[in-house]
DNA sequence: ATCGGTTGCTAAATCGGGTTAGCATCTCCA
DNA sequence: TGGAGATGCTAACCCGATTTAGCAACCGAT
């Protein structure tokens, strides 16, 4: 095995060897009661089997001030459950996308004295299976299977049976049906169209996807929901989209083309939604380097709250994807017996950051 | 009969309970042979305990069969060992640079069979402590503490004894030294003012930090490195910084700020050194906003690499923090006995990302 | 026949805590 | 005086693997 590397490190250390750690049966001796009673006593069961005050009194001081720690590793051994869940991630890179989910749902762990084991699937199955099966070796109590970006994603075969989520992702239709947590995008979509609506634009450009419900990246969960918000929103005011542009990747490069192309034919004024924030940077370029200006020319509103929102002149009005909140409730919801058993999908509302690139129509 | 415990598992298979995981002993049984001998033959030391060929054979034969997977926990616990290692950062959410130098650690665990445990101290002491104290409490066979801007850190004291690298950070002077894994950024300093020499520049203004050599934010070891490697190129060229504007944090707002001031001052072409992309894209925006351009009247070399720089209009040059490397060399330092039994501090190099931000004096 | 040396394997202890059946001892009341 | 019941605690097994001392059985040489 190629992990006893570090073993060897401990035994043949020169005179700093660690202390050993205290162990139940230093704190039953030192309290002179049996292991069963120090146990039971720690593990709050002692009024249950009759231990008297006197002695628990004593065992409890006495693991104080040994400073006593339960080894875990035994105790999962004997219980089975380890008190430690995964993260399985297809990147784990990806902006601060990541970060922030697994930051929330590190967050919901230490609330619950869980630990979180993380890994990297990059996407590949088979990767994610192995990944699956280390964590399964080591105990984990529940997995979280996540995406960076939303899509459709499959539940490892191993995991089959457990304690699963889905973050971020939804089952293919044609598989069993899970647990999952997904931002609403739908319902941002529809929002998002809303407030151009409220203030006054009727000309409505999209940058990222449509004019047509088809017209999106085909694997982008996200992208299909939020074109499908938008329009039902245009549609129910009795419009449609004065244009669309779709975009192969939603990086500032393609915001850009697709924004000076549209400025090009033409259109010296309007509203955009742009499907990302780095789309909505590359438009910002665009705008900028055609001599007009946000809001006063192009109102903009977009999807993510990418950091990049709030540096842009004038900062970016958008939905924010709830990472935190996203990571949070993913693990909340492993963590409850009662939710984890029912498969569904969880939609958390992507709210508003109302910043600077909105104007009412024709104010400025 | 060797595989009646196949048969066994066959039987209540109808049944939708989890199956059982097949165990040691499961394998012993199917292959008629002792729990010793299985073990034995599955950790490869089988010839050294003399078991014959065919006993081997069959034992292999009989856990490929079953699907036997080790219980980890079970492993740990006997050898003291857990296969785990332990990832605290002061935060795990800013931007990639958490993400990738996660990812760097986590390419170095997979290769090794190694998983990783990962907690957020979010920078308060008594918060990492007891998460180094849970992570203990598991087994890890070693820590690698973080931190996401370069600075002083101390090791935690739970850890001590331990096998700990401390990454992107150095521990406070008057401590016991350790491992270290940082970005070199003395080098990177000297690298950067080097370039803009070369190209003909002598009008250098720093953004971020300067012109005096204490000019900088006092926690970052970043700061003080990148300003000492400037200022040490400079001056053995002759040359001193034609100006520099420290700035309190490192965004973009204060980039704008400070690139603003200095063109009202009356500076309309030049050189500038941002202390990194952030700042980088807030002195593009002020120099967009007051008509230059770049780099025909300002060129700029930065540091970070962040996303932004290949997104800005023309790309930055820049010298890239290599988190994915740092994190992964942490991790192989970690793991080799030799290199973490001795204290020391690794610099790994910043590779220069040479794009469109700098011209030759006068070219353009 | 006996002894020493192989060969091939296993019993049993171990890691550290969790769990349960049940054993003394004492009390109280009939 | 004896039985029921409460009180206080512990022995002993369990989780699943690793590790070591050592035991049969057999072989060949004396």
């Amino acid at each position: 095995m190629p992990y006893d590397a570090l073993a060897k490190i401990g035994q043949d250390g020169e005179a700093p060897m660690a202390a050993k750690r205290i162990t139940l049966a230093d704190v039953a001796r030192a309290a002179d009661v049996s292991r069963s009673t120090a146990s039971l006593v720690l593990s709050d069961r002692g009024d249950e089997l009759r231990i008297s005050e006197a002695s628990q009194q004593r065992v409890r001081q006495v693991a104080t001030e040994l400073g006593y720690r339960p080894n875990m590793v035994s105790a999962s051994l004997r219980k089975g459950t380890s008190g430690t869940i995964g993260f399985i991630s297809d990147t784990v890179a990806t902006s601060q996308l990541a970060g922030d989910m697994i930051k929330g749902a590190l967050e919901g762990a230490r609330k619950h004295g869980y630990m979180l084991f993380i890994g990297e699937s990059e996407g590949d199955e088979s990767q994610q299976e192995r990944l699956v099966e280390a964590m399964l070796d080591r105990q984990v109590d529940g997995l979280i299977v996540a995406s960076m970006f939303t899509r459709e994603r499959s539940v490892p075969s191993a995991a089959a049976e457990r304690n699963v989520v889905l973050l971020n992702t939804v089952p293919p239709p044609d598989e069993a049906p899970v647990r999952a947590v997904i931002p609403d995008e739908y319902a941002a979509g529809r929002a998002a169209a809303r407030l151009l609506l409220d203030a006054g634009h009727r000309q409505i450009h999209l940058i990222g996807g449509g004019p047509g419900r088809d017209d999106v990246a085909q694997d982008s969960v996200a992208g299909k929901e939020r074109l499908a918000g938008i329009l039902d929103e245009l549609t129910s005011a009795g419009l449609s989209p004065a244009s669309g542009a779709e975009c192969r990747i939603w990086l500032p490069s393609e915001g850009w083309r697709a924004t000076s192309a549209l400025i090009a034919s033409g259109v010296a004024r309007g509203a955009l939604i742009t499907f990302n924030d780095r789309l909505a940077f590359g438009a910002y370029q665009a705008i900028g380097e055609a001599g007009a200006t946000i809001p006063g020319d192009f109102s903009i509103v977009s999807f993510d709250d990418h950091q990049l929102a709030s540096w842009l002149h004038p900062n970016l009005t958008t939905f924010a994807i709830p990472h935190h909140e996203l990571g949070l409730r993913a693990l909340e919801t492993l963590l409850d017996p009662a939710t984890i058993a029912r498969p569904g999908i969880d939609r958390i509302t992507m709210p508003l950051r109302r910043r600077g690139s909105v104007a009412e129509f024709g104010t400025i």
